[in-house]
DNA sequence: AGCACGCCGACT
DNA sequence: GTCGGCGTGCTC
């Protein structure tokens, strides 16, 4: 007889810590850390759960709960990859469940709904029921089983809990919990052929017997014939395949079945389609750059250093990484490849799959649950067969895949922002955690970028990781000529029209002349138009947020970015009864709109959030520009990713201040590589491209870098900066965000939890102040930030700040407060 | 996160 | 009265 066994339950919840549950004597040989369990939660939710840990120490509470059921054969999350769960936990200032959360893809998380149906016992006799429950009754005859949003649908009320929890003390109804595996292998049906007919003779004699009665079904064999090939004893044909080719319906195989000829399998198929490699890896032939890019590269994965990859635009960096994958895939090994979002639908996919085919699996937010799923399985799956997952390719939420044998982590574009989460919990960043996960995992680490964040390129000279240059484009292409228009001056001498300058205007129509395409970019921070009162300024706000609502000319409304509110444009000023309100700013349709006044001939399109919405308009506009169908490409950050076009002669800038005035301590930073990003979509192969630059502030020191090209540059003057403002890389910042519903005691909560870090952080602690937008979705905002020196124990001060949080949110006081932390915010 | 419980204001 | 709208506390 062996003692009791409990279980430390990690749940995919917002909750501090696991939950103890007991493993009944049933379970007690199949539960193992990193298999899922289902439990109960609360009153009647089931959820899901992974085992952590199992002992036999009863934990001291009033109740406890056993495990309902084990889901998983063997272990879904490795050790391993737990110990890189908590590590992200403890780093971000958040809780495992957060990590749970965001690591496993939904399909593998089942949750429970409640299911109504008759009591069993209930004979049908009617008691005394009035007219919403005889309702409910009525709808279960027929359908035998509901859920609660079903009955709330018929009875048309929202809470009808009550309503049910009366008929259940009635004897009438009863409840159940039902979970169900959400993940589901897809399955397909297949045909091969009967042992007994591999024999040619014995075949022969079947055609014959068919030919006389069975013509039908002699045509489906010879059709299987025909489709098996030279395999006619090893090959199974999919049955839909199968009875397209020969024009028959199932009912003919269903005899072919009964005869013994034919045997169906059901086999576990792909949702994904296959696409076979198209061409080798090593037929890539690289330049003398590259090959000594190549060695550096290789010199420094011998002493097991990460690598930062500075290339600029066009200098051939996908063929390195190409390489190095080939090399992995030689060794049996996995490579796990980041990108931004963005990026995604772009090119890079199809550069990958034209070398590694079926080898590469791209983990998508536009897949479905099950795909994502099917991903997940099939990474952890990997056991090196050709068709094997042997790349991984996604955004950051892919640094979570459990790769089975890990050889390789890219991260592409490595400076971009959105590889940190910011909205919730974890708030990791996926570039500095794949730094963590290749030393856990013993892999290498390649992250490359024509403009690295400063904080990279400031660890390449502090000898955390190596740096390998590629400075010059590939074949010796020059880089774009970079120019600058002067609004004021232009403006001053009225050569503005609307908001082109004389410059940007003369350089299009040279373009265009030449049969040039052209791409015009707008920042999306100046991409908004707002509504004013020219009489007394007013200004439309969003009754939620404390922010400007903005115009949206596709629902021809004003909208709040923060809540989504949204109404119809005010006729009249509210305080001063004014009808003259217009609209200031610009975006992308503005400018649009513009164009066919400047340039008759030209067709225009627009590639924005609202113009990509649909599902494949990305890539349709990508295609018709790419055909030449565009001139003239208008757009936000998303032309300034991944595109590689041939023909851009002219890029254009529509307005550079917006980006640099914006107040943050990248700014500079951020700037400088929007501009060259989106320069690097200028020229290319044939002929020298140009890129005009529209600013008040011509010799603003982030323009003068970008035209000389000179990162290094920008990198000095920021660094400089940065040291002497205590920011990132010399301190590390946290950000505390306090949350509430009212205004005061966000206020106090604020001052009391800056006080008590300021007892021992002493000037490090900066704040509370208001944010930018100090209300959302009426919730007040305020904000500390704690900047801790490098040379300071990170372990320590961590500590002590979830410490100050927890003893202030045990204030009855603050009991209505939040508190979020983010480490290192972008 | 979800959900129950409890209190309050608005209507069939 | 009953319904729905929150605020609050709790989950092994």
């Amino acid at each position: 007889m062996s003692n009791t066994l409990f279980a430390e339950i990690l749940l995919p919840l917002h909750l501090p810590g696991f939950f103890t549950y007991r493993v009944p004597e049933s379970l007690s040989s199949e539960v193992a850390p990193g298999k899922r369990v289902v439990i109960q939660l609360g009153k009647k939710k089931l959820y899901t759960g992974i085992i952590r840990k199992i002992h036999e120490n009863p934990p001291d509470v009033k109740q406890i709960k056993y495990i309902q059921s084990v889901l998983d054969d063997q272990p879904l999350v490795t050790e391993q990859q737990m110990g890189f769960w908590d590590w992200v936990a403890d780093y971000y200032l958040c809780e495992p469940g957060d990590v749970m959360q965001a690591a496993l893809p939904s399909a593998l998380k089942l949750k429970s709904e409640t299911k109504v149906a008759f009591h069993p016992g209930f004979d049908g006799e009617s008691i005394q029921l009035n007219e919403k429950e005889l309702q409910i009754m009525e709808a279960l005859f027929h359908q035998k089983e509901m859920t609660l949003d079903e009955i709330a649908g018929i009875t048309d009320q929202q809470k009808v809990w009550p309503l049910v929890k009366g008929l259940i003390e009635k004897g009438v109804l009863i409840t159940t919990e039902e979970v169900a595996e959400r993940y589901k292998p897809k399955l397909i049906n297949t045909w091969r052929l009967a042992n007994e007919y591999h024999d040619e003779e014995k075949l022969g004699i079947l055609f014959d017997k068919l030919s006389s009665r069975a013509f039908k079904q002699l045509e489906v064999l010879m059709t299987f014939v025909r489709l098996a090939g030279d395999e006619i004893s090893t090959a199974r044909i999919e049955q839909t395949l199968l009875l397209k080719e020969s024009k028959a319906g199932s009912t003919i195989l269903k005899g072919l079945e009964e005869k013994g000829v034919l045997i169906k399998e059901t086999i576990e198929a792909s949702r994904f389609g296959s696409t076979p490699a198209k061409a080798f890896a090593e037929s890539i032939e690289l330049s003398t750059e590259q090959q000594n890019a190549l060695s550096a590269i290789n010199e420094s994965f011998a002493e097991d250093k990460p690598v930062l990859l500075h290339g600029v635009t066009g200098s051939g960096k996908t063929e390195i990484y190409i390489r190095l994958i080939q090399k992995m895939i030689d060794k049996g090994k996995q490579t796990l490849f980041l990108l931004p979002e963005i990026a995604l639908t772009s090119q890079i996919i199809n550069r990958l799959k034209y070398y590694f085919g079926d080898k590469v699996m791209v983990y998508h937010s536009r897949f479905n649950e099950m795909e994502r799923a099917e991903v997940w399985q099939r990474a952890a799956a990997f056991s090196g067969a050709d068709n094997d997952p042997f790349i991984l390719l996604g955004a950051r939420s892919a640094i979570f895949l459990p790769l089975a044998k890990p050889g390789l982590i890219v991260v592409d574009e490595e400076h971009d922002p959105s590889f940190k989460q910011t909205d919730t919990a974890p708030r990791y960043n996926a570039r500095d955690t794949a730094v963590v996960l290749a030393k856990m995992f013993n892999t290498k680490l390649i992250m490359g970028s024509a403009t690295p964040a400063v904080e990279s390129y400031y660890n390449t000279l502090s000898g955390k990781y190596s740096l390998v240059e590629l400075l010059k484009r590939y074949g010796g292409a020059p880089m774009p000529e970079i120019l600058v228009a002067d609004l004021n001056k232009e403006r001053k001498q009225r050569l503005i029209k609307g908001h082109f300058s004389s410059l940007l205007i003369q350089k299009m129509e040279e373009a265009l002349e030449n049969k040039e395409q052209v791409i015009l970019f707008q920042n999306r921070r100046g991409f908004s138009l707002r509504l004013f009162c020219t009489q007394c300024g007013w200004t439309p706000e969003c009754p939620n947020c404390d922010v400007t609502l903005t115009y949206h000319e596709y629902i021809r409304k004003i909208k709040c970015h923060y809540c989504g509110h949204q109404q119809a444009i005010p006729s009249a000023c509210p305080t001063c009864k004014s009808h003259e309100i217009k609209m200031a700013g610009f975006g992308t349709e503005r400018i649009e709109n513009e164009i066919p006044d400047l340039f008759p001939k030209a067709r225009v399109s627009r590639m924005d959030l609202e113009t990509t919405r649909a599902k494949n308009a990305y890539a349709k506009l990508f295609n018709s520009f790419e055909n030449k169908e565009i001139d003239i490409l208008v757009g936000t950050q998303m032309v300034s990713k991944g595109l590689d076009f041939d023909n851009v002669g002219v890029v254009g800038i529509m307005n550079a201040d917006n980006m640099i005035n914006f107040p943050d301590f990248r700014s500079f930073e951020r700037s400088f590589t929007q501009i060259m990003q989106v320069s690097g979509r200028a020229g290319r192969k044939k002929r020298r491209g140009r890129v005009v630059i529209q600013s008040g502030n011509p010799y603003h020191d982030v323009i003068r870098f970008a035209i000389d090209h000179d990162y290094k540059a920008m990198f000095n003057s920021q660094i400089t900066e940065r040291r002497q403002f205590h920011y990132p890389p010399y301190n590390r910042l946290i950000k505390i965000t306090i949350r509430g519903r009212d205004r005061q005691t966000v206020h106090k909560a604020a001052g009391q939890l800056a006080f008590a870090l300021h007892s021992k952080l002493g000037k490090q602690v900066l704040g509370p102040e208001y944010p930018l937008v100090s209300r959302i979705k009426n919730q007040f905002l305020k904000q500390i930030l704690i900047k801790i020196p490098k040379s300071q124990s990170l372990k320590s001060t961590k500590s002590f700040i979830r410490e100050s949080i927890k003893s202030m949110e045990t204030d009855r006081e603050f009991r209505q407060v939040r508190v979020i932390p983010d480490v290192d915010p972008s």
